[in-house]
DNA sequence: TTCACCATGTGAAACGGTTCACAGACCAAG
DNA sequence: CTTGGTCTGTGAACCGTTTCACATGGTGAA
């Protein structure tokens, strides 16, 4: 059965008995390769999503088009959200990280599920009220922060998943850069003297976090 | 009768019926004196607010206490949404700029009404997407422009009423800097440099814009 | 293996903004 | 009118980050 494949995990696994079955039933199903761009900064977009399997890249891009990384989504969360009002453009591009499979559910079909069901339109206020918060939190750290501060923050979120902290993170030092509005050499030189303090070790590719006491130290520092 | 006061401008001039309703139903009436903070970055609230007069600023702040000014609302405006599904922290800091008067709303009554009146639910994530969009840009400005253009943008927005252009500005240089995220000095030779080119006048406690034309190239440049 | 291509490491110079320090201007209260 | 306080203007030193340049190292394809 197809419900089978909904994830366990994330914002989906407590979604309302409504949102679920419109997932399963007038959800559009959207297979996506490694690199590929599900909607982009400026597109009209009029979908909910809904990811089911893989990892996408949450990122907005400057007029110049250079590139900020926000978040990285994982199967059970749901994003989209903005685009249920107003079939206006995207506020932000989303990219899978890897070969990823994706629900969407268009506007339409919410707005009338809402009228029919107001709780799910109050899980979906609740939705925005997260993604809210997080952006808060964003322009705060991003303001107020010196980088290394903002990289560590990063470091550590990016190896939660779920209540499990994963020792490996694997994005090139250019993609955590983007993560911390940085250019790649201010990262690297950072993440140098982390490594030389033995509080990371770095390999091509990828960032082990060895010490997350005093990684949370640096995350807490306004200046190193 | 008191539903006369509700200003004919900003979202409430098309604010649902039973918006319209409850604000002069339910509500509790709140004035503020210049200075007062209606509620407070951290703060558990579980209200929806509306404003009838005056002027608020809605900032969020550091750590460490220091202050970024993200916007000012007017008469129409409605905010503290995001309280609205979890009765948890305040993201932001909402101030009086002047003497004002505001309506709120309880958590309880709003979530009540959306049962009945599913729209309003609608209108409420409109509105949480409204706001999104304009936390989206503000950090996007903060990354990727330099001091200079934010400031013009901040200048040039603030002097927007309706579809109005005032050209007097009545911010110190100080309170000018919260809103770039810049120091008074830096927002200080800045401001003299365009008051040299002829671009706005300057005078103690506020700003004047002569030539909003010459302003927005500054506001598109990304190096000065 | 060899080569081409990335990713990483790092130094030097330039730059934008902060910090610090202080001077001058305006305004309100006595 | 004078005084105290706040706002404004500006210079100098400092600092974190960018930019540029290049070296090193790992990896995959030929």
């Amino acid at each position: 059965m197809d419900s089978l494949e909904l994830p366990q995990s994330g914002f989906l696994a407590h979604a309302s008995e409504e949102l679920t079955r419109l997932l399963n039933s007038v959800a559009t199903k959207v297979d996506l390769d490694e690199g590929e761009v599900l909607f982009e900064q400026g597109d009209t977009g009029d979908a909910l999503y809904a990811i089911m399997s893989g990892s996408l890249e949450f990122s907005i891009l400057s007029s110049e088009g250079r590139k900020l990384a926000v978040d990285v989504m994982r199967p059970g969360a749901l994003f989209g959200e903005i685009a249920l009002f107003d079939p206006g453009t995207r506020t932000a591009t989303v990219t899978a990280l890897e070969p990823s499979r994706v629900r969407g559910v268009k506007n339409a079909d919410i707005l009338a599920a809402i009228r029919e069901t107001p709780s799910l339109g109050i899980d979906l206020i609740q939705l925005a009220g997260e993604r809210m918060r997080w952006m808060s939190t964003q322009l705060n750290e991003q303001v107020f922060l010196p980088m290394p501060a903002r990289l560590a923050r990063k470091i550590l979120y990016l190896t939660v998943d779920g209540s499990e902290h994963l020792s490996m993170l694997t994005f090139s030092q250019a993609e955590l850069a983007e993560f911390v509005g940085a250019t790649r050499e201010a990262v690297s030189k950072t993440l140098s003297t982390w490594k030389r303090a033995g509080v990371i070790d770095v390999s091509r590719g990828g960032v082990r976090v060895l010490d997350r006491d005093a990684l949370q130290v640096m995350a807490d520092l306004h200046q190193i």
